[in-house]
DNA sequence: TTAGGGTTAG
């Protein structure tokens, strides 16, 4: 697969046919009528021209070197026209140039400066810059005068290899000998400070340019979007003039990728207000958009903005792979897997995917199935984000040795290099099994320093373990990574309040208050057939039905305690006594967005809550047991993850 | 000759 192709890739590779001009050139020169010998020349020349034209779609080297053939056999080998246009061509299609232009230039006796560019600008996108500065020793060594497309190249290869010293000094070069020549050379530099990851001297360049197309402010505002800068962004994209398709597309993919949803999906709008059509990027960032509002309202509207573009999933890889993780994150996983398997053409993105999903919606062994397959079936090979989602399943499940075979072959087998999100997977795998001490050990042994993730991942096991004394360690290194997260120290605070240990919750809220964080108040809501969102807070009685969703619930109550079911009054962490703890239990605000759904709702559609903070013990306990006795299917988001109750069972298996 | 890309854990 080429650089070029693997980038673009959504459509089937077309076999080629060099048959037929390699025949009319092999009768070239036998049939031809021309009377001079520079004639027949000129349409060699062409001949070959076009044929090589024919590769550029997609060919492999055994091609190439057949066209290279016909052109050693009809004595162009010295055109300095044709073998610039074939170094092209390898380019293009990622045929790895050595040792072919060394060879292949060779012949050659009047090398102009493209002939040059054109390897140069090969080995730049090869990320091999040392060559591409030995060519251009060579070519200086030849007298002959760069011109901008030179540059051009030798800045993209600075970029490629994120060498900054040698980008400043291309750049002054390239300023001492041509200036702002073109505006390509101009945007080349700023892409190349870009990717060294110096945004402050990309806009300098950006700055003093006389001269810019759409192409540099896209550049810029796509830099700013991916440092996370969206004010930037935006400011630099109101101020455009022309604005065209690429520009809006980086800024409704800058705002996905920026966890704001709400603002993609406005400037989607805007976009195709202002008649500009959508294409397969720009449709995808919609969709994750979509996904991150996980509100099935979302996922229709993502479906028919997919097929009105005529973007279908099984054609279409990008957006195949966005769908699937869209529905899973709305909670529709079954409709995840029927995407998947329509899906033709499929790629590490639709395979990890489609395993996280399952891995959110706690099918550990779908996922691990689907993983296996993929690296024993297929030749896609896993990434760093393939083994957090085969990981993050194990962990959900308590799969304790696979999920240990699994990290040891990440580096053994697949040569991808466990990061800390590999090690927080880890920890919250060992730490939810019960295994905190282990969970510490590992964190000792870890390469590279542990992060705010790791230590959450530990006291986040604590919470589910109560044990206060690692729950120390856990909260002092993460209190350094992770000052103002206020969730962190309410966690401390209720293992402390499970322990009995008020002294210690006291000193956790003073800490707080001193550093003057807000509670993150809990909140469920549902979305009624209309599309309505109805969002419920603890104990908040002011909802219109507030009565009737009393009622329901002590009516539930009543049911359920003929099943066993008793307030797990440890889920309550203030210092109050027990019936006070049973009041603040059953106002949790999942049991009051599921009375609402239960009086809202046909008794034959599946409910479903999202939630903002992670559920109780209490409350999973009260949902599964609801689902029996209502006979109804409750699906429950929190801000981990899905749980399916049904029957009186839930698919984490009571394991979370 | 230059631009926009979907999946990431506690």
């Amino acid at each position: 697969m080429t650089v070029a192709h693997s980038r673009r890739f959504s459509t089937a590779v077309k076999p080629i046919d060099i048959s037929l001009l390699s025949k009319q050139l092999l009768q070239l020169g036998r049939t031809s009528n021309s009377d001079t010998f520079s004639e027949i020349s000129r349409q060699r020349e062409q001949l070959v021209s076009s044929l090589i034209s024919t590769l550029d779609d997609c060919a492999g080297l055994n091609q190439i070197k057949q066209v290279h053939g016909h052109v050693i056999r009809k004595g162009l080998d010295q055109s300095c026209y044709i073998i610039t246009k074939l170094i092209r061509t390898l380019t293009k299609l990622g045929v790895p140039m050595d040792p072919y232009p060394r060879r292949v230039i060779e012949p050659v006796q009047f090398r102009n400066p493209f002939l040059w560019t054109a390897v140069i600008r090969g080995y730049a996108i090869e990320g091999n810059i040392l060559e591409a500065i030995s060519m251009y020793g060579c070519m200086r060594k030849e007298w002959i005068t760069p011109v901008s497309f030179t540059f051009s190249a030798l800045l993209k290869a600075c970029g490629s290899v994120r060498d900054l010293n040698l980008g400043r000094q291309f750049h002054a070069q390239t300023f001492r000998l041509r200036g702002f020549c073109c505006v390509y050379v101009g945007n080349t530099m700023i892409d190349m400070y870009v990717k060294c990851g110096s945004i402050d001297c990309a806009r300098k360049v950006f700055d003093e340019m006389p001269e810019r197309d759409v192409i540099t402010w896209t550049e810029l505002i796509a830099a700013y979007a991916r440092v996370g800068n969206m004010k930037s962004a935006a400011e630099l994209f109101e101020s455009l003039p022309s604005k065209d398709m690429m520009a809006w597309t980086a800024m409704v993919t800058g705002f996905a990728q920026n966890a704001k949803p709400q603002e993609a999906l406005e400037y989607f709008n805007r976009m195709e207000k202002s008649g500009i059509q959508a294409d397969e990027v720009t449709v995808a960032g919609f969709i994750s958009a979509c996904a991150q509002l996980g509100a099935s309202k979302y996922a229709d509207q993502a479906v028919q903005i997919a097929q009105k573009y005529g973007y279908s999933p099984s054609d279409h890889v990008v957006i195949g792979s966005a769908l699937i993780d869209m529905y899973s994150k709305c909670g529709n996983v079954e409709e995840a897997v029927n995407v998947f398997e329509s899906m033709k053409y499929k790629n590490v993105f639709s395979y990890s995917s489609m395993i996280l999903g399952f891995a959110m919606h706690g099918r550990a062994q779908e996922a691990l199935d689907l993983f296996h397959y993929m690296v024993t079936h297929t030749a896609v090979k896993p990434n760093t984000v393939t083994f957090v989602g085969v990981l993050t399943a194990c962990s959900h499940t308590g799969l304790v040795d696979q999920g240990r075979q699994i990290f040891a072959s990440m580096h053994q087998m697949f040569g991808v290099e466990p990061t800390r999100d590999h090690y927080t997977c880890m920890v919250d795998l060992l730490g939810r099994a019960g295994r905190l001490q282990e969970s510490l050990e590992l964190i000792k042994t870890m390469s590279v320093e542990p992060h705010g993730g790791v230590w959450g991942a530990l006291l986040g096991a604590c919470r589910i373990h109560n044990n206060p004394d690692i729950a120390e360690i856990a909260a002092k290194h993460l209190f350094e990574w992770e000052p103002d997260i206020i969730g962190n120290y309410i966690l401390l605070s209720n293992i402390y309040a499970s322990a009995g240990d008020w002294d210690g919750v006291l000193s956790v809220r003073k800490l707080i208050k001193k550093k003057g964080l807000k509670k993150t108040p809990a909140a469920s809501w549902v979305v009624d057939k209309n599309g309505q969102m109805h969002k419920f807070f603890p104990g908040n009685m002011n909802h219109p039905m507030s009565n009737k969703i009393q009622k329901t619930l002590e009516e539930l109550v009543e049911r359920l305690t003929v099943l066993g079911y008793k307030p797990d009054l440890s889920s309550v962490t203030y210092d109050v006594n027990d019936d006070g703890k049973r009041l603040i239990l059953i106002r949790h605000t999942e049991k009051l967005a599921l009375a609402f759904s239960l009086l809202t709702t046909s008794r034959d559609s599946t409910i479903m809550i999202m939630k903002n903070l992670r559920m109780c013990q209490d409350c999973h306990t009260f949902m599964r047991l609801a689902s029996e006795v209502t006979g109804r299917v409750i699906i429950m988001r929190d801000n981990m993850r899905f749980h399916h109750f049904r029957s009186g069972s839930c698919s984490c298996g009571d394991f979370w």
